[in-house]
DNA sequence: ATGAACATACCAACTAGTCGGTATGTGCAG
DNA sequence: CTGCACATACCGACTAGTTGGTATGTTCAT
């Protein structure tokens, strides 16, 4: 083998990224990620301190990606509009696109993988996967409330339940995708998530909403 | 320990469950399953035939749980109103019920977590979850199919993007309940898609659908 | 030659699965 | 009713293989 590789440490998070998410995390042995990165025992504890070590650096790997992404899509979407609602649907668009186009042999989220494994990492590593996870509705948030102070909505919502809404809608349909092996579910899940916001943001019926001037629909139903 | 006891194969898929639900499948050992339900490796192999039977058994045993629960809330449902729309929704918030009663402390789908460790099962289990949720959305595809035959819906959706939507939702909600923490995440999700439906087919306007005897609108988006 | 970047050999713990044993039933002949 | 034959239900020690982790190299750039 070649000494010196460039970035050994990648190789080793990419192989673990790979089966992580074909069969699981407690499924996944060190030796078999090692062997799909065509290394051995002592690269892997030259780079990190263990399994649960491995654990926590991939999520964090993965959240620094995810949300680098999604700060494109974001900034893509500001660039190319300037009315919220437009902004919205051209980054569910891309998302869409991205998602649509992966050759991925077993789609899927990382932190769902995680999340139905918790019990088996340590309380800081799940934490890490609600954090992201919080991080990721945020982005969400901000961009609804945008639409909400600028569009009433036809029912009383607020930008948290939508932005709750789409995070859902999306891990939901990857677990459709991935056991359908249907590839386009999830991208026909955020386009009926598109339905929904048209229906609510359209015009000509202002019918709940009588101040457009609220910041927070109080929406609780009983 | 008492002899005989009335169903230690029961007590066996049980312990299973739970801890199945906290870890995953492949995180929980047999004997760990046996200690949880105070009883040996004798009487595990006595009744699966090893770990992967025991994987089968416990799914199949959850599809028939669940199917029963889902054909007892739609006869209650059947039986407390004749409008499609109506029934839809006395389902929902029947499931909504049932989510938000639980008291489970690791809430989620058991298929999901299958889902997402799928690729250490043999393929017969990963069709049989697959089967699972296809009848699970067929119960909902019904359901929205009548409802779409008596009220045009305001935009062009078929039975099977609704079906599909909501599974992908309340799969999705769950997955944000057991990472926040959330109890009634769930449930929010599931009132958000009757958001949708009040939207979908409230009467005053009825914009696209010009016919209301279209039984399916053709509804592929660019 | 010193330390970083790996490989190799090895270990203790755990894993699924086996197997002989034992207690408790059940069916039946007398 | 008794006693024998046999099946059922379960125990617990055992094994072979796998696991995460360690200890000790070896190679090479500086």
């Amino acid at each position: 083998m070649t000494r010196k590789s460039p970035d050994t440490r990648l190789r080793i998070l990419q192989a673990a990224r790979v089966l992580v998410m074909e069969k699981g995390f407690a499924a996944t042995s060190i030796d078999e990620i090692l062997g799909a990165a065509g290394l051995t025992k002592g690269a892997f504890f030259h780079y990190f301190k263990g399994k649960k070590d491995l654990a926590r650096e991939l999520v964090e790997w993965h959240a620094r990606k995810d949300l680098e992404m999604f700060e494109r899509f974001a900034a893509e979407a500001e660039a190319r509009t300037s009315d919220p609602l437009e902004k919205v649907v051209l980054f569910l668009e891309a998302f869409e696109a991205y998602v649509g186009n992966s050759d991925d042999p077993s789609p899927g989220c990382m932190y769902a993988v995680y999340t139905y494994e918790s019990m088996q990492f340590e309380p800081a590593v799940r934490d890490l996967v609600a954090d992201v996870l919080r991080q990721w509705t945020s982005i969400y948030v901000r961009m609804f409330q945008d639409v909400i102070d600028r569009y009433p909505p036809a029912l009383p919502v607020t930008a948290r339940q939508l932005a709750e809404m789409i995070v859902s809608i999306i891990e939901g349909g990857l677990i459709l995708q991935r056991a359908y092996g249907e590839v386009p579910m999830t991208g026909r899940q955020s386009k009926q998530f598109r339905n929904y916001l048209t229906l609510l943001f359209s015009e000509p019926s202002s019918r709940v909403q009588t101040n457009p001037s609220a910041e927070t629909a109080a929406a609780a139903a009983a």
